[in-house]
DNA sequence: TAGATTGTTAATCGATTAACAATC
DNA sequence: TAGATTGTTAATCGATTAACAATC
C-alpha cells in the first residue's frame, strides 16, 4: 500500500509540469497528450510519460492526459495539500524580496511569519505581516509555521536553522552561502543565488571563450536543470 | 590541447569548493586535504578528489592541495576572470533584492545595469545604479553587460529574453517561472524559487505524512543539490 | 476498425563510491 | 623509510531515451 518510490530527477520536474497543467486549465483545455505538455515544459515526451508513470496510471491510451485529474494528482503527491504557512527569518533585501514575492502565495505557500533581530524592524509590517523579534519564534501564540526560509548573512545561518528546528519546523530552505546541518528528521534544501551566477559563468566561458580564435565554434547549450 | 570535459553535476560543486577555499584563505590555512574539503563542502572525500581532477592534478600526495592554487584554477575553469557585468531587467520585489544583494558583487558579479519599463521606476537609482528605460537596453553608451538576468513577470519574460539576446548579452539567469527558448550561443539558466519550495514539500511531505500513523518510521533525508 | 497515444521495456549514458596503487 | 593522501580504476547506481506492444 505503499506508494511507489520517486526519483529525484522526476520529483524536480513536478513543479513544472504542475505550472503547465495550471496554465492549461486556465486557458480552458481539458486533454493533454505527453507530445503537448513535453513541449510546453521543455522537457521530451518519453521523460513525461515515464515521470507521470511513476504516479501510477492516470493517462488514457490514445487520448493523452486529463488536466485536471493529473493536476490533483500532482498537486497531491507534492504534498501541497497539507504544506501551508511559510516563516521567513532575516529582512534584509533578500528576505524582504521574498516576503513580498507573490509567486509564494500564489502557489500555495502564504507567507505567516516573519522574523528578524533588528529593533528597528521588529514591529513593522510587511506585505501584511507583522515582523517579529526572532526570539518569539515557536510562541504558543505565534504562527503555524510549516516550512522556514534562511535569508539571513551566512554567519547566522546555523543559529537560525536550530531555532527553526527547536521551534517545531521540519523544512528549510535556506539561501544563505554556507554548510549547515540539521537532526535527521528535518528536510533541508538549499539555494545559492550566487552560485547559479558562476555555474552560468563556466557554461558561457566554455562555450565563448574560443571564439576570437575559432568563430565557427559550435555552441553547446548548458543544461538548464 | 583543448581542456577536458567537466560533468554537469561536478560543475555545479565547483563554486562550493570555491566558496569552501575562500573562506579557508581569509583564515589562513594554506593547505587543505579532501576529507577537510568534503567535510566543509558537505560531500564525500571520493567526490572531492574525482571532482578536482577534472581540472588537472593540482594536489600532492602525502600533503594535500594548495588552497590559493586551487582557488585560482577553479575560479578560472569558471570563467570568473572574464565574467564581469551583470543586469537586472525588472525591478520587482525580486529584482530590487537582486540589485542590492552584496553577494553578487562579492562573488565577482558587479551589478551595472538596472532596466525596467516603468516610468515610475526608471532615473531613480538603487544600490549606487540608476535605472534606465528598457528600450534603452543595448544603446551604445549603456553599461557592458556579461550576464543578464531576468526578474520579470512570466507573461514578459521571453520578450525580455529576446531584447537580451539582441542586445547582445549571450548568457542569461532567468528568474520567470516560465518556459523562454533562446537561439543557439545563448546560455539560459533557470531559477525558480516557488519551485524549490514544492520540491521541499515532496519530501517533508513524503518523510512525515504518515507520522501519526507511525511515529517510528525512519526519516530519509532529502537531496539538497 | 484505424489512428493515436500511453505505459513499459531495455539499452545507453552519466554520476557516485569504495578501494587501492602510486607517490609525496 | 613510514605515514599520509592523491589520482584512478572499476563496480554500482540512477537517469535518460528510443522503441513498441498494449489499448483506448
Amino acid at each position: 500500500m505503499s506508494l511507489p518510490r520517486i526519483p529525484d530527477a522526476t520529483v524536480g520536474r513536478l513543479p513544472v509540469y504542475l505550472r503547465v497543467l495550471t496554465d492549461l486549465d486556465g486557458a480552458g483545455v481539458t486533454t493533454v497528450s505527453s507530445e503537448q505538455l513535453a513541449d510546453l515544459a521543455g522537457v521530451n515526451a518519453a521523460k513525461v510519460r515515464k515521470d507521470l508513470s511513476y504516479l501510477g496510471t492516470y493517462g488514457t491510451r490514445g487520448v493523452g492526459y486529463g488536466v485536471d485529474y493529473l493536476r490533483f494528482e500532482i498537486s497531491s503527491r507534492l504534498g501541497l495539500a497539507t504544506a501551508t504557512g511559510v516563516a521567513i527569518v532575516g529582512l534584509g533585501n533578500l528576505g524582504r524580496a521574498l516576503a513580498s514575492h507573490r509567486g509564494f502565495a500564489d502557489r500555495g505557500f502564504p507567507v505567516v511569519g516573519l522574523f528578524d533581530v533588528d529593533d528597528a524592524k521588529v514591529g513593522t509590517e510587511l506585505a501584511g505581516v507583522t515582523i517579529a523579534h526572532l526570539d518569539t519564534l515557536g510562541a504558543p501564540d505565534g504562527p503555524a509555521v510549516a516550512i522556514g526560509v534562511i535569508a539571513t548573512p551566512a554567519a547566522v545561518a546555523q543559529d537560525v536553522a536550530d531555532r527553526l528546528v527547536a521551534a517545531g519546523v521540519r523544512a528549510i530552505l535556506d539561501f544563505a552561502p554556507t554548510l549547515i546541518s540539521v537532526p535527521a528528521g528535518v528536510t533541508l534544501r538549499k539555494v545559492d543565488l550566487a552560485l547559479e551566477l558562476q555555474v552560468l559563468s563556466y557554461y558561457h566561458h566554455r562555450d565563448h571563450a574560443l571564439d576570437a580564435d575559432d568563430p565557427a565554434a559550435p555552441s553547446r547549450s548548458a543544461p538548464t536543470r
